[in-house]
DNA sequence: ATCATAGTCGTCTGCCTGACGATAAACACT
DNA sequence: AGTGTTTATCGTCAGGCAGACGACTATGAT
C-alpha cells in the first residue's frame, strides 16, 4: 500500500443504495422514489444517499430506511427477526460512468418489510410508492400494462434491483427469511402466498403446510389464535429461532 | 440526493482487497502478504489496493489479482470456468475506524485458483505466502501449531478472511464452483479432496463419485485419458458448463 | 341448506442419499 | 510371481423427503 498522503489515491463518493421489497395484493413490490433534481430529473430510483463521514455502512442503510419508510431495522445479530425490517448489505456497484456528475461507489442493501407502511416521501425525495418489480424490471422492450409505468429506473438502479430480487428469490429457500415480509403473526397460508409472490409461481397448499409446520424452529404456534381471510380459520404462528432451512424449500422449476 | 458540490459530501478512499483460496496438500491455504509499511508494518494482510480514479470495482480486483499472483481472472460472464482463476465480488467493508489513517471502504473480492502457482510478492508487497486457513482464523486465544505462527491479520481481514471463507464453503454446496480449485484435467477424487479439504470433513469415495457423475453437466470426460495419484487409474474430466447444482451437493452435519 | 373458500390431515410413489459390500487396476514390496 | 496397499468404480439396500392428489373440516356468502 502506498504511503498516506491523501494525494496519492483518488476521492470517492460513497453512498448506499436501498433495494427495499415488500408483498402487496399478490406482488413483489419494491419502494422506488422520484427524483427531484438532475441526473434523471423526475425518474424513479430506488432510495438512498450519502455515507456520512463517520457513519459505518449498515448505519447509513438504516439511517436512510427508516427516513424514507419509517422502519426501523433489525439488530443483524439478533437470531430471530424482530419488529424492524430485514436489513442487509447486497452488492456494490461502482462502474467509474455510472453516476455522470462525480465517481460514486454505491453499497447497496436489501431490505424486506411487511406490507403494513404506507409509503411516505421522507427527507430528500420528492415521492415514494410502491412499484411491482415484475413492472419495473421488463423495461428492456416489453410494454407495460399499469396504468402509470414506472419507466426506466435511474443511474445503474434496474441492475440493482435486479441483483436484490434474484437475492431475495433464492434466500428464501434455504433461510427462514420469508418470514420478513409477514407481520409478527400470520398463518400458514399467508406465508405460503410470500413465496409464492416471489418466485411468482403456485405452489401446493397441503405440501407446503406439511413442510413449513414439519421444519423444526420455522414456525411455533401463537397461542393458538386464529383468524380469518376466507375460509376456516387458520392458526397463527410466530417465526420460530430457525434461520437456516435444511433440508431447503425447494423452488419448482421453470 | 444534495446537488453537485464536492465539498458536500465525505470524501473517501475506495480499495480492492482479495481473499485469494486454493487448496494445497489437503488444506484451505489463503493468500497472505507481509505488510512492509504502519500501520500493521510486519503483519500478515489480505492483498489489495486501491481503486483507480477510472477503474472498475471488478477490474481493480482483477488487477491486483494478476499482480500479486500473475492469475488471469476468468471473465465473470463466461458460462464454465476458463484457464483463469474464479473472481467475484463478495462484501464491502466500511466501518469507520478500519484504518486508522483515513476513511476507507473495502471492496473484498472472493478469488478462487488451482493449486499450481507459487506465490510470488508482487508490487507493493514484500513478500507473499499461502497459509492454512485454519490457522489464520484461529488466532482469538486459540494456540497454532505452525512453525511460523501468522499472527492475527491485520486490520479487519481476519473477518474479511471469514466471509470469504464461508462463501466457499456454501458455495460449493450448490455450484461447480468447487472446479475452479482444480487444474483444467482433474479426476474425481481430485474433486473430492477439494471438496474434503474446503468442508474439513471426509466423504464416502463411492457416493462421491456417484452424486458427481450423475449431476448433468458438472463433468464432461476428457478423452477418457487417465492418470495416477496412488492406485488404479482414474478417468480425466473436465468442468461442464452447468454451473449450479440441482440437486445441491450435501454437506455432512457437524 | 347449499356453495365457495381456505385450512389441515393422509396416502402413495418415485427419487435421492447414506451406509455399506465387492470388484478392478495400478504400485511396492518380498 | 505373489501379496499387500491404495485408489477407482459399480452395485445393493433401506430411509427420508417431495410431488401429486384424495378427503375432511370449518368458516362466510347466497
Amino acid at each position: 500500500m502506498s504511503p498516506y498522503d491523501p494525494s496519492t489515491f483518488p476521492a470517492f463518493a460513497v453512498t448506499v443504495d436501498l433495494v427495499v421489497l415488500t408483498v402487496r395484493r399478490h406482488a413483489l413490490c419494491a419502494l422506488v422514489v422520484r427524483r427531484g433534481e438532475p441526473p434523471f430529473q423526475g425518474r424513479w430510483a430506488l432510495p438512498g444517499g450519502f455515507v456520512r463521514a463517520d457513519e459505518d455502512l449498515a448505519d447509513a442503510a438504516a439511517r436512510e430506511l427508516s427516513e424514507e419508510t419509517g422502519l426501523c431495522a433489525d439488530d443483524p445479530k439478533a437470531p430471530a427477526p424482530g419488529n424492524g425490517a430485514h436489513l442487509e448489505q447486497l452488492a456494490t456497484y461502482g462502474a467509474p460512468g455510472r453516476d455522470p456528475r462525480m465517481r460514486v461507489v454505491s453499497v447497496a442493501h436489501l431490505a424486506l418489510s411487511p406490507d403494513l407502511p404506507a409509503p411516505r416521501a421522507g427527507g430528500d425525495a420528492n415521492s415514494a410508492r410502491w412499484a411491482p418489480v415484475e413492472a419495473l424490471l421488463n423495461q428492456d422492450g416489453g410494454f407495460v400494462r399499469e396504468d402509470e409505468q414506472p419507466a426506466q429506473l435511474a443511474f445503474d438502479h434496474g441492475q440493482i434491483l435486479a441483483d436484490g430480487v434474484e437475492r431475495a428469490r433464492s434466500k428464501i429457500e434455504y433461510s427462514s427469511l420469508a418470514t420478513a415480509f409477514c407481520p409478527s403473526e400470520f398463518t400458514v397460508g399467508e406465508l405460503r402466498r410470500v413465496y409464492e409472490a416471489v418466485w411468482g409461481v403456485a405452489l401446493d397448499p397441503r405440501n407446503f403446510h406439511r413442510k413449513v409446520t414439519g421444519t423444526p424452529g420455522f414456525l411455533v404456534p401463537s397461542g393458538g389464535t386464529t383468524t380469518r381471510q376466507g375460509g376456516r380459520p387458520a392458526q397463527l404462528f410466530r417465526a420460530g429461532g430457525a434461520t437456516v432451512l435444511n433440508p431447503p424449500m425447494l423452488r419448482p422449476e421453470i
